[in-house]
DNA sequence: GTATTGATCTTCT
DNA sequence: GAAGATCAATACA
């Protein structure tokens, strides 16, 4: 239910979360900063202390997006996985060419890809501008579904990924 | 709608 | 050298 704002490339664009997943420590082993890998160059922005971005390249092409919301030193963060096209559509049908409006988010590499989200904006804060996080609509529990982690081979199980029931812009 | 597979490159072993 | 928090094109049903 919150809503996701960039200003990339001299345009704004708006975005609302209907999907998001969970890593939720060093004990957490699909997380990136598990502590079997360790702190390195790429998983830094975990170890920070919450509010900042974590941005990481994943099969050779496509962004994916977190907020960190651990304390500094003990690394958690929040995929970003989807959204619903909220303002500034335009702009993202510029960087999806031919895509339609449902789709433009829909996954964490679209999401990036729609809202101009690079690795320039690793470790940076979230909470201006270029881009920044903004409460949303409060969603009621009863309409928020849990699962398994999607494309993750450790502690699939774990039901840390979370959407909206039924709402046509969840992946998948 | 589901299943399969290629694209592409950074990171870590 | 292999795997990876993915996507889209293709081939079916």
């Amino acid at each position: 239910g919150a809503f996701v704002v960039s200003e990339i490339g001299g345009v704004r664009t708006v975005a609302q979360l209907v999907e998001t997943e969970a890593y939720v420590g060093p004990h957490d082993d699909a997380s990136h900063a598990a502590e079997r890998l360790g702190r390195t160059a790429r998983n830094a922005a975990m170890f920070a202390s919450g509010g900042c971005a974590y941005v990481y390249l994943i099969y050779g092409m496509h962004w994916c997006l977190n907020a960190v919301t651990g304390a500094a030193g003990y690394p958690a963060a929040v995929l970003l996985r989807a959204a619903r096209p909220v303002w500034g559509v335009e702009a993202m049908v510029a960087r999806r060419p031919g895509r339609p409006e449902r789709e433009l988010l829909r996954g964490p590499g679209n999401l990036c890809r729609a809202l101009g989200v690079d690795r320039a904006l690793d470790h940076r804060p979230l909470d201006r501008p270029p881009l920044w996080l903004s409460p949303g609509a409060e969603i009621p529990a009863a309409s928020i579904a849990s699962g398994p982690r999607i494309g993750i081979v450790r502690a699939a199980e774990w039901p840390l990924r979370f959407w909206i029931r039924g709402d046509p812009h969840v992946s998948r």
